[in-house]
DNA sequence: ATGCTAGGGAGCTACG
DNA sequence: CGTAGCTCCCTAG
């Protein structure tokens, strides 16, 4: 349907039920709210229940009256389907209730867990068999997996579309119940929410698109909206081959592992004195540990396309980008490659061309694909209206199964695993590349400046348009004339053009609309198109680009950079800009109950692993954790002294147009966990009068009482007046281990070694040489000559990083041990939110021979008296200072006495400039200070 | 459960 | 201390 048909009023309901929390009250007015709403609707768009099983009850209700065909939700399979299972479930909702969200009458409630959990892979099994006989349409997956090349389109439509959503915290939702007005938006959010999972699905045209894939692969709906990609190419196969009578392969699946080992088993111990044999099956040992030591990431199996090495700079005349149309496809028709036409070798090397005339099954199964996407592409040609967009995903859906076919034959789970072809297709991919490569610039005199698997640009050193199509015109001609099926085409014209590296490019692309040019900007690879980088950098580099691909002259690019950069220095200085350093993915959807440890306390899940939020926080993606725990970007480095990790009470950051930002005031007034920023203070010379100083406050109002005493000497870090060493008994010591005699030794000798290390640039001015220096170095304990030169800072600092990231992270690991004292068995691997139940005391794992049960190890009180203690243990801020100082007087030397800051922008500055004609642009000139 | 490889760039670590 | 080599993330094709 056309979006003007569906968004037609009256042709879509909606219902929504909402309920009291428990213990509450619905706020004055609601009930009127509700009836005036029904009455103006004229049905029951909105209902209200007192209980959550009331609720769950009435949802499946009108579920079961409206027996959906499709399911539509952002992440409905990850989160939406999962809550409301587990709640019924919990709410011991009757079999009869739950199984309505299905079509499959059901009495037990399937296993929902089983099967993978992580985030993102879609629904368990158990789930989807509760929801049999629907469709489940996830828009979250299909935007992800279906449509990979509009990820970019998605997301920016995602965006857009979320204009005028708001995120509402879960711990904000009580709040939204204390009025009738506050209940109404919170009513309007989900409703917003929901229509907002319905506009993308028609955006992406989700059911249509899988509707044609599995039209034309014949595997069931269901599964193509999973995204099974692999399962539809086999489909595509089993019927092809079927129909032509052949046998196809068993579907191996988990039970064959065991097979396959006893079937080597066999032929092992038959054939003993078979070395060929002996060593294959070494080979393939070698490469299951090897498969499976590379869980998340396999090594590639065989050699893929070829990039050729770019010729870096910046074009400023014509230049043509030409392009094999579909290039794996074509080669199994050009070579006529199929698992019935190649002779493979039982050693697996790559196998030779086909010789046999008769056409293979795959050959002629893509043959057939691309005959009807182009008789299809021809009717759209006279079609109007809804027809057309018919057709053309019926066109995007035959070019995606041909395209996926390559893919499939090298996936070695597939029914239809085949290396051999896919290698033979890779590499026939490579040869025509290359030799086009040379037919253009040997026979045809041109120069190619860069070409990836399947396409060359070639650099006509043109202004006239029409003169480089020309040549263009002629390349195709001559690289045509060897293929049969094979077919190279124009695929854009490149006004002005910036070539850094392989896959990194940007360019001016003009493009025709009836005929009248217009020009759009490209980019491919470059930090501006990736999500890891901030959008600041983002947007600086954007600018410098369109800069620089504008045609001005050298000196007015440079200086309007210039200019856009210390325009953006002064706002950073004013505040005015404000790094983006924390992105909270999520708030907590679970109730605070299912937390006891932290019951008061409101969650967060930080995003891990992106570069706004730092790296290595110690905690798994989706772990629960009181603090947001993160790291400034770019302070950690193994070899700087100390930990990057700081931990930050929620309420601290502010959110302020969509940016979290540190809320100073509030660090302050709360003096929030004085313990933890000491900590971070000691080691890494931060404290908060350090950051207020960053953010251009004034640092004086930060120091806390207790730094006053000793801020004489030591300046704006804080201090921790230390009572006695009683206070921290029973604290895990912080120890050292010595290199050559592996002897553990802890404090003060550890001190003694790391001032003496801080001390070291002093001693170096006098001459003395580097490794002499460290030589000096002795473990206390074995005091040996020799081997202490390998007592750097670097591993001292790695080791006392490591052993206060461990603490942390086994507190929020949840270490369990055993309460009795002849036991104290210790376990590990607790997920914090699963303490809960535990705490309560399960039983030993030893148990009968022990009766203990185990509790946590370690208490939050534990946690901070711990961190307390290597806080004490580590007061070294007179050495950070030192550290500090020299490392300063380094960077103001290299950079006269500058500090680079907009360090990612700079860097991409740095890099496109590099690649300018503007190499004698000092970049010391681009570089802005904050 | 699960399409493929190539490649840049950042953080981190082992090693000489 | 410098650096090669690893993992992780995200892109191009």
């Amino acid at each position: 349907m056309l979006a003007s048909e569906w968004k037609k009023p009256g042709l879509l309901s909606h219902f929504t039920v909402v309920r009291k929390l428990d213990g509450g009250i619905f706020p004055m007015g609601f009930t009127k709210e509700v009836t005036d709403r029904n009455s103006k609707a004229e049905s029951n768009v909105l209902v209200f229940e007192s209980s959550e099983r009331a609720l769950l009850n009435r949802l499946m209700i009108e579920l079961y009256k409206l027996d959906s065909d499709v399911l539509v939700g952002h992440n409905i399979s990850g989160f939406d389907l999962d809550i409301l299972l587990h709640r019924a479930q919990a709410c011991k909702a009757p079999s009869s209730m739950w199984s309505k969200i299905g079509r499959l009458k059901r009495s037990v409630m399937p296993k929902l867990t089983k099967g993978s959990t992580i985030f993102g892979s879609g629904a368990s099994p158990g789930i989807m068999s509760c929801i049999a006989g629907r469709l489940l349409c996830d828009t979250y997956l299909c935007a992800r997996d279906l449509l990979k090349e509009a990820w970019q389109l998605v997301h920016y439509t995602l965006h857009a579309l979320n204009k005028d959503r708001k995120e509402i915290a879960s711990q904000d939702v009580p709040r939204m119940f204390q009025t009738s007005e506050l209940l109404m938006e919170l009513i309007e959010y989900g409703e917003t929410d929901a229509w907002l999972s319905m506009e993308l699905m028609f955006h992406l045209s989700v059911l249509p698109l899988t509707r044609q894939l599995t039209n034309i692969s014949g595997n069931l709906w269901g599964k193509t909206l999973q995204g099974a990609r692999a399962q539809r190419v086999e489909y595509l196969l089993l019927h092809a081959f079927h129909a032509k009578k052949y046998i196809v392969p068993d579907k191996s699946s988990p039970h064959t592992k065991e097979t396959k080992v006893l079937k080597r088993r066999i032929t092992h111990g038959a054939e003993d004195g078979n070395r060929d044999d002996v060593d294959n099956n070494d080979v393939n040992l070698e490469e299951e540990a090897h498969n499976e030591r590379g869980k998340g990431k396999k090594s590639p199996a065989y050699a893929g396309g070829l990039v050729l090495e770019p010729k870096r700079g910046l074009y400023d005349k014509y230049v043509l980008l030409l392009d094999f149309n579909s290039l794996y496809p074509s080669i199994i028709q050009e070579y006529n490659i199929c698992f019935t036409t190649v002779e493979r070798f039982p050693d697996g090397s790559v196998p030779c061309l086909p010789s046999s005339k008769t056409a293979g099954v795959l050959p002629e199964l893509l043959k057939n694909l691309v005959q009807r996407r182009r008789m299809v592409k021809s009717w759209m040609k006279n079609a109007s209206g809804i027809k057309v967009q018919q057709l053309d995903i019926q066109q995007q859906a035959l070019k995606l199964t041909a395209n996926s076919m390559y893919g499939c034959l090298g996936f070695s789970n597939s029914r239809f695993y085949a290396k051999p072809l896919a290698e033979l297709i890779t590499q026939q991919g490579r040869e025509i590349l290359q030799s086009t490569v040379d037919l253009v610039q040997n026979n045809l005199n041109l120069e190619v400046i860069y070409g990836d698997t399947d396409s060359i640009m070639v650099y006509s050193g043109l202004d006239d348009i029409a003169k480089a199509k020309a040549i263009a015109g002629k390349v195709i001609q001559e690289v045509n004339k060897k293929y049969r099926c094979l077919e190279i085409d124009l695929d854009g014209l490149y006004k002005r053009m910036l070539l850094l590296k392989k896959k990194k490019y940007a360019a001016v692309k003009v493009q025709f609309k009836d005929g009248i040019p217009y020009e759009v900007i490209e980019r491919k690879g470059l930090d501006m198109v990736r999500r890891d980088w901030s959008l600041l950098s983002k947007e600086l580099g954007d600018f410098c680009l369109t800069q620089i691909l504008s045609g001005g002259s050298c000196e007015d690019v440079v200086e309007s950079i210039h200019n856009s950069l210390m325009k953006v220095q002064e706002e950073m200085r004013n505040g005015q800009v404000v790094l983006e350093k924390y992105i909270i993915t999520k708030t907590l959807t679970k109730p605070p109950e299912a937390y006891p440890d932290a019951k008061n306390q409101p969650h967060v899940q930080v995003a891990l692993r992106m570069k706004q939020s730092g790296y290595s926080t110690g905690c798994s993606a989706g772990d629960t954790i009181p603090y947001i725990i993160c790291c400034e970007q770019g302070s950690s480095s193994s070899n700087s002294m100390g930990i990057a990790y700081r931990a930050r009470h929620p309420d601290e950051l502010k959110k302020d147009e969509g940016r979290w930002m540190i809320d100073i005031d509030y660090y302050l007034s709360q003096q929030i966990h004085p313990v933890v920023s000491r900590l971070c203070a000691s080691i890494q010379g931060t404290s908060p009068g350090r950051l207020a100083d960053c953010l251009g406050l004034d640092s004086s109002k930060f120091q806390s009482k207790s730094s006053e005493a000793v801020s004489n000497d030591t300046g704006n870090a804080l201090l921790f007046a230390v009572d006695d060493e009683e206070r921290y008994q029973g604290c895990e010591p912080l120890t050292l281990s010595c290199p050559s005699c592996s002897g553990a030794f802890n404090c003060p000798a550890v001190f003694s070694l790391i001032r003496a290390l801080v001390e070291k640039p002093e001693k170096m001015q006098q001459g003395e040489s580097t490794s002499n220096f460290w030589r000096t170095l002795r473990c206390p304990k074995c005091s040996e000559e020799g081997d202490m030169g390998r007592m750097s800072p670097g591993m001292i600092a790695n080791q006392v990083k490591r052993q206060v990231e461990g603490f942390i992270s086994m507190y929020y690991k949840g270490l369990m041990t055993c309460d009795d004292e002849t036991c104290k068995h210790t376990t590990r691997g607790v997920n914090l939110r699963l303490i809960g139940d535990s705490e309560k005391g399960s039983v030993c794992p030893n148990y009968p021979c022990c009766n203990g049960r185990l509790v946590r190890k370690y208490t939050e009180a534990d946690l901070y008296k711990q961190l307390a203690y290597f806080c004490h243990l580590l007061d070294t801020t007179r050495c950070v200072e030192k550290m500090e100082a020299s490392a300063r007087i380094a960077v103001e030397k290299e950079l006269g006495k500058i500090r680079p800051v907009v360090g990612l922008a700079a860097n991409t500055v740095q890099r496109i400039l590099d690649r300018c004609s503007f190499g004698w642009v000092q970049m010391n000139d681009l570089i802005v200070t904050f």
